[in-house]
Formats: C-alpha cells, sequence, structure tokens
DNA sequence: ATCCAGGCTCCTG
DNA sequence: CAGGAGCATGGA
C-alpha cells in the first residue's frame, strides 16, 4: 500500500531585519542555484533528502522586514518529527534567518562602497548553498569557467545522476548523492562537457566521501584553518574551492575567497586600481570586515551579479 | 577570432 | 617559497 503525503506548516521568525524577496531574487538570478525553483518571486521551493527522506519544502513571506514572519510548507512520505525539525534547522541555516546582521552591518558600513551594496539590499543575509556537498560540487564545477557555463554543467550533473521523488503528484530532481557521482565515469562526464580534469575531482572527492576519507559533517566543529586543511588534501581542491565550500556550504561567516576572479575585479574597480586586485589586496581590503568577510564577499558578489553601480 | 572565465597542479629558479 | 606555464572547455 502506497504511504499518503503528509503536509506540516511551520510559522518562523527571523532575525530582524529580514527581507525574504531579496534573497528569492539573488537565488533566480544565482547561477549554482538550478535545484531551487523561485515561483513569482515569492516563492522558494526545494526538493532535499532531510533526516533519511526526501522531503518538499516550500517558503513564502508573511510580515515585514522589521517584523518578518515566514511560512514553510513541509511536505513528504512518512513525515515524522525528525524531518520536520530538520527541514525548519535546514531553512534557518539556508537563508541564515537565526543571525543577526546589526554587528555585520556596523563592521560593513565604514566601507563607502559596501554600505551601498547593502543598503541596495536592505535586510538580505547571504543565502547559502543547500548542502557543503552541493558547495563543493559547485565550487569544483565553477573553477575557471565562466559561470553561465558553470550553471549547465551543474544541470548536467543533476539529469546524470536520475535522482528525483515525486511529492504531491510533482517530480523533484535531487542532487545526486556521493555514491551516484563516485560511480560515474570520466568519459561519461567527458562526453557531457566535463574537462578531464574536472570530471576526476568530482568523481576522486565522492569517492573520498563514500569511503569515509572526507567526513564533510565532522568539518562542522573545526576552526577555519583545519577545515581548510582537511579540503585542501583532495586533488582538485585548492584554496580558493575550500574558502568557497566554507563560506557558501557551511556559513562560515569570516571565510574569504581572495584569489575569486569576480573580488579581484570589482575591487579593483571600487576601490580604483586601473586593474584587478591582487589576491593579497583582496585580503589587505578584506581585513576591515573581519569576522564577517564571507558576509562581505556575498554582498561584493551580489554587486557583480546585478551590475549594481558603485 | 580572441580573450577570458567564481582555479588547480606541477614544475621551475 | 614565489612565480608561472599548461591545462580544458565554452561564453561573449
Amino acid at each position: 500500500m502506497k504511504s499518503s503525503i503528509q503536509m506540516v506548516q511551520l510559522e518562523l521568525s527571523p532575525v530582524a531585519p529580514y527581507n525574504l524577496s531579496h534573497a528569492l531574487a539573488y537565488l533566480a538570478s544565482s547561477p549554482s542555484a538550478v535545484l531551487e525553483k523561485i515561483e513569482d518571486k515569492r516563492l522558494y521551493r526545494r526538493a532535499i533528502v532531510l533526516a533519511g527522506q526526501p522531503l518538499l519544502l516550500s517558503l513564502s513571506s508573511g510580515g515585514s522586514i522589521e517584523q518578518p514572519r515566514l511560512l514553510l510548507k513541509v511536505q513528504g512520505h512518512e513525515l515524522d518529527e525528525p524531518q520536520i525539525a530538520a527541514a525548519q534547522s535546514f531553512i534557518n541555516q539556508v537563508f541564515m534567518l537565526e543571525e543577526d546582521p546589526t554587528n555585520f552591518y556596523a563592521v560593513a558600513r565604514a566601507d563607502p562602497v559596501l554600505d551601498k551594496i547593502i543598503n541596495h539590499f536592505y535586510g538580505l543575509r547571504p543565502v547559502l548553498i543547500a548542502s557543503p556537498y552541493e558547495a563543493l560540487l559547485w565550487a569544483i564545477i565553477g573553477q575557471q569557467v565562466n559561470v553561465t557555463f558553470a550553471r549547465k554543467m551543474k544541470q548536467t550533473l543533476v539529469e546524470l545522476g536520475q535522482e528525483k521523488v515525486t511529492i504531491n503528484g510533482g517530480e523533484y530532481q535531487l542532487l545526486p548523492r556521493p555514491e551516484t557521482v563516485a560511480n560515474m565515469t570520466e568519459d561519461t562526464l567527458r562526453a557531457n562537457q566535463f574537462s578531464r580534469q574536472k570530471a576526476n575531482y568530482l568523481i576522486n572527492v565522492s569517492k573520498a566521501i563514500v569511503e569515509g576519507q572526507l567526513d564533510l559533517e565532522s568539518l562542522h566543529g573545526k576552526s577555519q584553518e583545519e577545515s581548510l586543511t582537511s579540503l585542501i588534501i583532495h586533488k582538485g581542491v585548492g584554496r580558493w574551492t575550500a574558502e568557497y565550500v566554507l563560506m557558501r556550504g557551511f556559513g562560515e561567516k569570516d571565510s574569504i575567497p581572495a584569489a575569486d576572479i569576480g573580488l579581484r575585479t570589482i575591487m579593483g574597480r571600487a576601490y580604483h586600481l586601473g586593474r584587478h586586485a591582487t589576491e593579497q589586496e583582496v585580503r589587505d581590503f578584506a581585513e576591515q570586515w573581519a569576522g564577517w568577510r564571507g558576509w562581505a564577499t556575498f554582498f561584493w558578489w551580489l554587486a557583480l551579479q546585478t551590475k549594481l553601480e558603485l
């Protein structure tokens, strides 16, 4: 007998100020967000396995920026307490709903350019990638290729994974599990526009996860430097990638991928260098945001992505 | 066509 | 330890 679909609705109260519209607009144009569906600029949907069950999460906004209330709908088979708790904590984590942005604003506003960016997106906080593993896949995919193409590759990877779930009559793609990517072949990926190196990086890092040489969950408690080191051990994972994963996958508030070409471009422009900033210059500029360098990075990238006048 | 893109590895000096 | 060549692929 087929189990019935269950649905639970929860109300979330983010720390104010919070503007979900900005977060959804960000996701709608974010190249990494291929599994997130943004409908009508006001509804977020995403299917993901949490607490062992595939769930469909829907998030929408109520309230105001200063008194934000969000409505989270959780749907799935076998819905139970663990799934509901996991869904809530997932959304809290991805949208950073429990973080107080006050100190970040105070630090960031000392810089006139960053001040302009955060004012333009008032109430927005960094939006994370759905899991450290997804962030790792995305970072490797994104190495040294333009983001439009990177997005295409991620979509391809998802389709090759063939993992999906049907909930309430709708079919939703899931991110392939490490086991699935580990079993892909270099030839298959190459035939789908992945370079040989990239194919091997993705396959091997996934194998490392399956075989336990890389335990992403265990990084949660570690210091930034320790985490970086345990990531960089793996071929294809350099400093940029590791810092990116900490920032976007783990929500490390102070991690900045300073070698990033986008950061180097926009900081060169913002500070009138007449050229790209060097990695070292990016690190030097970023010292003023110590404690919040990951958040600052998010807003710099956002300015770039939205072509905001600086 | 040519340059460049949300880098990494490996090899020099 | 710093610097740079070579890489592999598609976008604009």
